[in-house]
DNA sequence: ACGCAGTATATCGTATACAATTTGATCGCC
DNA sequence: GGCGATCAAATTGTATACGATATACTGCGT
């Protein structure tokens, strides 16, 4: 028998036993903003926090890194991910590129009960907007992101699947540093727009929405090059 | 200072010292298919491999399962990824739907000089593909996809360059799992055709034409559900 | 001879231990 | 008082050790 033939069937295996949820406990904490960029994770902090040993921890920080939410300095540490302006660019151009793609793939396959569950998700979306406190606001980022995210699993490719839970966990990191209107739910109708594109089979509207929804959470940020400040200059002016 | 303001110039800090060249020397047994799919890793014979220990072997073979080149089963070990006819599809399919955009994005910043480049490992690709021997079939397979990844390196965007990565080697997996016809370079004439299209500034020539240079290579291949025969009608037919 | 049970071995999962490097502090000196 | 060197504490890098799990083998019974 293939080595590996049941493998693709459980999705789960992929990593070690104890590692995962450590690993998704700590996005989960960056992309909902508990963690600031920048914040140093300890590997020994880590692994006391969930009572595993500094092995565990350290895996779960590398995989991590390979998502790009951590950064990881050889012999100084990992840290909380820092984008860069530049890279922030890049994270929304990388979106612009696929999200089309993935649209028309999602459209193509769409029934009409994952529409159904589409609207659903707006509902619950829009419900959270008009909530307040911490709690709803971090709810609501989580549902702005399974929209996207909604749509590249109706696509049913898992690859880019994967790749968009990427970009889109990055891309609430980079709101998190850059974005200026607290309000990010001006997103928000743009969403609906799209499905109801979708619905009226017109794919080409939809797309093109798509790219301009991109652009403006892109547009709502600030990106001007912080050079970071010599550390010269931060203190002269 | 922002605590990984430097971490992000260089290049080569992302993980462990002694990992990375593990990890890329697995790697690129993988891709020349010198290690065919299926074939076990144990954390152990790694690390004799490289003398290092199980901690690193075992960090390196987490970090190529993340690459989607490795499938690491629980309790069982790693093994060099066999991946479906479905997982094909979708690696060719997230293909079509990401090249033509990286390849839009090169053409729109691409230099005479990296046009130079470009016609340069055509060149050698044609060279390769002349000669016999095992070696420079190893070497052709690498340059079939470097000229993809130079694509994507010249269109500026690191995300969709170490995601181009990703796919680019494993369509070497698939490729040696089903390919048919040895020859591999029925394609290159085609990497020919799109830098002539970039060149004469045509760019909906040249995505088309790579997105049927895509689908030649898929087509090349023998997709269908192989069922791993139960290991009963194994020997019964 | 075949199948099954129990054991034995090999390999993985996780924790701990030790070495190396960085960071911050203390002390002396200018 | 400010500045530099040396040293101590903390943290990471890597290796080893031990427990758990799966696989292979052996021997028994039918």
């Amino acid at each position: 028998m293939t080595p590996s033939a049941n493998a693709l069937l459980q999705a789960d295996d992929s990593a070690d036993t104890g590692t995962q949820q450590i690993r998704d406990a700590i996005r989960d904490a960056i992309v909902e903003r508990r963690l600031a960029p920048g914040t140093k994770l300890s590997e020994a902090d880590v692994g006391n926090l969930f009572n595993v040993s500094r092995t565990l921890a350290r895996a779960a920080l590398q995989a991590l890194s390979y998502e790009g939410l951590v950064s990881v300095e050889k012999n100084r540490g990992a840290f909380v991910a820092y984008p860069s302006p530049d890279e922030a660019k890049q994270i929304f151009a990388a979106r612009r590129l696929v999200e089309p793609g993935i649209l028309r793939e999602a459209a193509a396959r769409i029934t009409p009960s994952q529409i159904q569950h589409l609207r659903q998700l707006l509902q619950e979306e829009g419900r959270l907007i008009s909530e307040r406190g911490q709690t709803a606001r971090r709810a609501e980022i989580k549902a702005s992101g399974d929209f996207h995210l909604t749509l590249a699993s109706i696509s049913g490719n898992a690859i880019m699947q994967r790749f968009m839970e990427e970009l889109v966990a990055r891309s609430s990191l980079v709101i998190a540093l850059y974005g200026q209107s607290a309000v990010s739910s001006c997103g928000h109708s743009e969403h609906g727009d799209i499905v109801t594109a979708i619905e009226a089979g017109d794919l080409d509207r939809a797309c093109h929405l798509m790219v301009h929804h991109i652009s403006h959470i892109e547009a709502d940020l600030d990106l001007r090059e912080r050079k970071s400040f010599g550390l010269k200059e931060a203190f002269s002016i």
